[in-house]
Formats: structure tokens, C-alpha cells, sequence
DNA sequence: CATTCGTGGTG
DNA sequence: TCACCAAGAAT
């Protein structure tokens, strides 16, 4: 009776699961499935992939190894056990919720989903994941993994993150799920889509469901999930500054929200068009600090690449001109002036980091 | 509902 | 070098 072409889609589950026991990647968050390290990893695995995170999850695992430890943290440290990593209010939202989660849970991580929907950082696929991974509640996720997969198993002909296509997608997902196995059905479409059902050359040859891939069988794999065209980014200029005096370089703490909210970093600024980055920054030093400057020399140059723009630091020493101004800047939510030695206490964007190691290097050859 | 929020890996 | 984009959430 159970003739390969029509098999019940529950049994699509049962293949991955069998599949996922059998081939899963050893990842140091599935080896107890305790609910904060569920947790944790969640977080930093969203928009972000798996070889970038595990050496962060250890770090923090060993520093923070439990949320009463988290929840007593200060936000620097936390966002310094966070640098590098991107998206960072994702780790002050961490720290918010694991002092949540003591106040309000007795330190417990909740196990329902509109307890966890309270705590911030924590959506719709965090939650069900923790439910799921954790607790091995029968509910499925959606992610972008999952997106993928079902989008191809059932040749989806409209977005997957479309009204229409999230509703066929989180059917299957529903459909697909195997009761009591949840934990291992979520994660195994999931390494499913980061191994093998890949956004470019997906290896169907090694794919456990292909027999039951519509797309497959259409030829339509290439062109499913069906994509929108994605915008052009945009191309910055931008001036930096190492501003120092009496041996200390002076920093400051970038506001609550927007971007890089929380992190430390040298001053400086866009340099508008027509502008040598030069007369860039010395404009922004008088704007920001009300401070004159005169540039020693540069430092370098470094350029990054943002989801929407892609920018060219030109960094560059100088000091105080006259020297012993007051400083006083504005829009900042702090600042400081350090020892060199001491930047690695202060949790900057990577491209900050970068110039301080290049700025390290110059010092390491030239004096 | 569209935009914003980073970074490093990869072909 | 360059284009794409990865276990999403907040606003």
C-alpha cells in the first residue's frame, strides 16, 4: 500500500529526523539542550552564521555561563564579549531579558510562548525554537533555512515571505512535524537548509527528501525560494579620528538606538562631497568636540562593507590645536580619555577595531 | 508592511 | 574583486 509516490507528507519528518541523527554537525549548543544555552544560541545565530558564532558562544558560555551571571553583568562587558559579532542590540536585549527573566521568572527561562514573547530579542522564531530545542514542545519554527527547504519541496511560485507563501510555508512545517520529536524534526530542516539545501548550489544528490522535492522535479530548484531584486548600496566617505593629548586618546559611547547604540568609538564623520576627508574631519572635531585640531599625519585606510553602504575610513592622528581645549561634545552618551592599552576594555564597531590594531602595528614598527 | 540593524564567509 | 547573504526582531 505504501508505494513510494504517495507517502503521507508526516513522513517527510521522519526522514529528516532520521537523517539529522544520523548527520548532524557537533555544535556545542546541542549537547545538553539546557534552555539558557538554547536560548543564547538563538540569539546569536540569527542573521548570522554558524561558524561565526560557536567561537562567541563558547567566550560567552564560560563568562556568562547561566542568566544570573548574565543578568549581573554591566551592558560594556556584555557588548565587549559582543564585539565582532553584529547587530548588537541583540546583546543589550540579551542583558535586558536575562534581568527579566530574574525579576519576573525567578530565573528560570520561561517555557511558554507568551511568557517568552515578553522578553526582548525573543520574536516569533526565538520563541518556538526554545520551545522546541529546549522543551521539545511540539511546535514547528520558520526560519530562513526552513523558508528555503519547504519552498522547494512544495516548488512555492510566490514569495516565501509573502502572506500567501508564509501560510504555506508554516502549513508544512505543521504538517511535516513529528509529535514527541521536535527538537530534532525543527533542527533537522534547519541543517537540512545550512548543509545541504543550500541558497546556491544546493546538493541534491546528498538530500534526504529529493525524492519528494517538487522543485526538483520541475527543474525549478534554482529559482525557488523566489527572490525579490535587492536595492544598490550606497558608497561613504568617511573621516576618523585618533584624537590624543597628554598621552591619552580620547573615545566616546555612540547613543541609545540606531546604529552601533552602546559602542565606543573615535570621532569623526561623513565627508561630504567634495570634501577631502582632511577638511572632513577637522570640521567634525570642531562640530562634535568643539575642539580645533591639527592633523599629525594618517593612519591609514580601511574600508568596510555594511548591508547598505560600503564605506572608506581614512583615519588620521592629530592632537588638540591650541592645545589643552575643553572638550565638549554633543549627541555622545559618554566619553573618555584612555591609555592606549586600554581600548581593549571598550566594545567598538569592527572597523574601529581594525584601525586600532593597524594603529598598534604602526607604533610596534615606527617607535 | 517596509526599513533598519553588522559582519565575515564564500564562490 | 564583487555580489550575495546567514538559526530575525523591533519599529
Amino acid at each position: 500500500m505504501c508505494h513510494s509516490q504517495d507517502r503521507t507528507p508526516s513522513e517527510v519528518g521522519r526522514d529528516l529526523v532520521q537523517w539529522f541523527l544520523e548527520n548532524q554537525r557537533d555544535l556545542p549548543w546541542r549537547r545538553d539542550y539546557s534552555p539558557y544555552g538554547v536560548w543564547v544560541s538563538e540569539i546569536m545565530l540569527q542573521q548570522t552564521q554558524v561558524a561565526a558564532v560557536v567561537p562567541y558562544y563558547l567566550r560567552w558560555m564560560k563568562r556568562f555561563p547561566d542568566v544570573p551571571s548574565l543578568a549581573a553583568a554591566t551592558e560594556d562587558e556584555v557588548l565587549l564579549y559582543w564585539e565582532g559579532l553584529g547587530y548588537y542590540s541583540r546583546a543589550r536585549n540579551l542583558l535586558k531579558a536575562a534581568r527579566l527573566v530574574m525579576e519576573r521568572f525567578g530565573g528560570r527561562v520561561p517555557d511558554t510562548e507568551a511568557d517568552l514573547r515578553v522578553l526582548p530579542g525573543v520574536g516569533p522564531y526565538t520563541a518556538s525554537a526554545i520551545l522546541s530545542l529546549a522543551y521539545n514542545r511540539d511546535v514547528p519554527v520558520v526560519d530562513g533555512n526552513v523558508e528555503r527547504v519547504a519552498a522547494r519541496l512544495l516548488d512555492l511560485d510566490v514569495s516565501a515571505k509573502s502572506p500567501e507563501g508564509r501560510r504555506e510555508v508554516l502549513r508544512a512545517a505543521t504538517q511535516w512535524l513529528v509529535p514527541g520529536k521536535a527538537r530534532f524534526y525543527n533542527q533537522a530542516l534547519m541543517e537540512l537548509g545550512a548543509v545541504i539545501c543550500t541558497p546556491a548550489h544546493p546538493k541534491c544528490l546528498a538530500c534526504p527528501v529529493a525524492a519528494r522535492c517538487l522543485a526538483l522535479r520541475h527543474g525549478t530548484v534554482e529559482n525557488r525560494p523566489v527572490r525579490s531584486p535587492r536595492p544598490r548600496w550606497e558608497e561613504l566617505r568617511v573621516a576618523i579620528g585618533v584624537l590624543r593629548e597628554n598621552g591619552k586618546i580620547y573615545i566616546q559611547k555612540r547613543p541609545e538606538g540606531g546604529l552601533f547604540a552602546g559602542l565606543w568609538e573615535f570621532p569623526g564623520g561623513k565627508a561630504l562631497e567634495a570634501e577631502t576627508p582632511r577638511v572632513a574631519l577637522v570640521r567634525e572635531m570642531e562640530e562634535e568636540l568643539g575642539v580645533r585640531v591639527k592633523i599629525v599625519d594618517k593612519i591609514g585606510v580601511v574600508r568596510h562593507a555594511y548591508t547598505r553602504f560600503r564605506v572608506t575610513l581614512h583615519a588620521y592622528r592629530c592632537v588638540p590645536d591650541p592645545p589643552g581645549q575643553i572638550v565638549r561634545p554633543r549627541a555622545c552618551a559618554a566619553w573618555k580619555w584612555v591609555r592606549p592599552s586600554e581600548l581593549d576594555l571598550f566594545a567598538f564597531p569592527a572597523a574601529n577595531r581594525r584601525l586600532i590594531q593597524a594603529l598598534r602595528k604602526a607604533a610596534d614598527a615606527g617607535s
